[in-house]
DNA sequence: TTAGCGCATAATGATTTACTTATATAATAT
DNA sequence: ATATTATATAAGTAAATCATTATGCGCTAA
């Protein structure tokens, strides 16, 4: 079997962006399921001018990607992104985070409907 | 087929380490090959401390093991370490780097012999 | 024993990072 | 229109990062 690969600058620039373990989580949940920004407000414990931050730098690199609906805006995984292969396989070894969900929604938290 | 996972703590440290240029490509080339430092300083075009802080930052973080061989000290992968399946399928991505190799002793500049 | 080589460690400095608070923008609800 | 809610951006700060130069230590060879 073939697998692709990615050029080391640009591996080691996608390492450097999921060695936190806030963004990595990010991701690892962004796996299996949708979320807004106050979502990993309430998820992360931390202000949502971080979070923000985080999440651009997400963005950025292309690994995912938002829409507005309503007054929120819903960040998912970029499954077209020429990285993707690398990264899903990366976060595949991570333990699955739906407990994070299941907490949001125990406390009447949970927002997107996807 | 199975997975092993790892800690998302544990997965963010290692991705942080491996996000740098320098120790994403060290840690290719020791795939296939044993290195010591002064092939790495030849290689990277860094100063020798600058190498020797990186490639302990690996040995620290248990992905790589160290030998004395005379004056030389010798760089390998750690294939026990309880992390490497996850470095392996990671470093799997990365383009083969055994050109490196083959510039160092086109100057005969190679030293280890395995 | 002394000189030279390979490597590690210490000290330092410039840059980057990840947070914070304050404020601006955009949509919603009254 | 105005207030509220969700999010983004700006500015500031403490800590981490990655390089450098200077120096110490261990092995080898004369």
């Amino acid at each position: 079997m073939e697998i692709s690969t990615i050029e080391i600058e640009k591996a080691a620039t996608i390492l450097k962006l999921l060695g936190d373990k806030t963004r990595l989580t990010m991701l690892k949940m962004l796996e299996t399921h949708d979320y807004c920004v106050c979502e990993f407000v309430e998820i992360f414990k931390v202000s949502q001018p971080a979070i923000s931050q985080h999440v651009r730098k997400l963005k950025d690199a292309g690994l995912v990607r938002e829409m507005r609906r309503g007054q929120w805006i819903i960040y998912s995984m970029n499954k077209d992104s020429d990285v993707f292969p690398f990264v899903q396989s990366l976060i595949h070894h991570l333990p699955n985070q739906d407990f994070k969900l299941q907490e949001l929604e125990a406390q009447g938290l949970r927002i997107s409907c996807d």
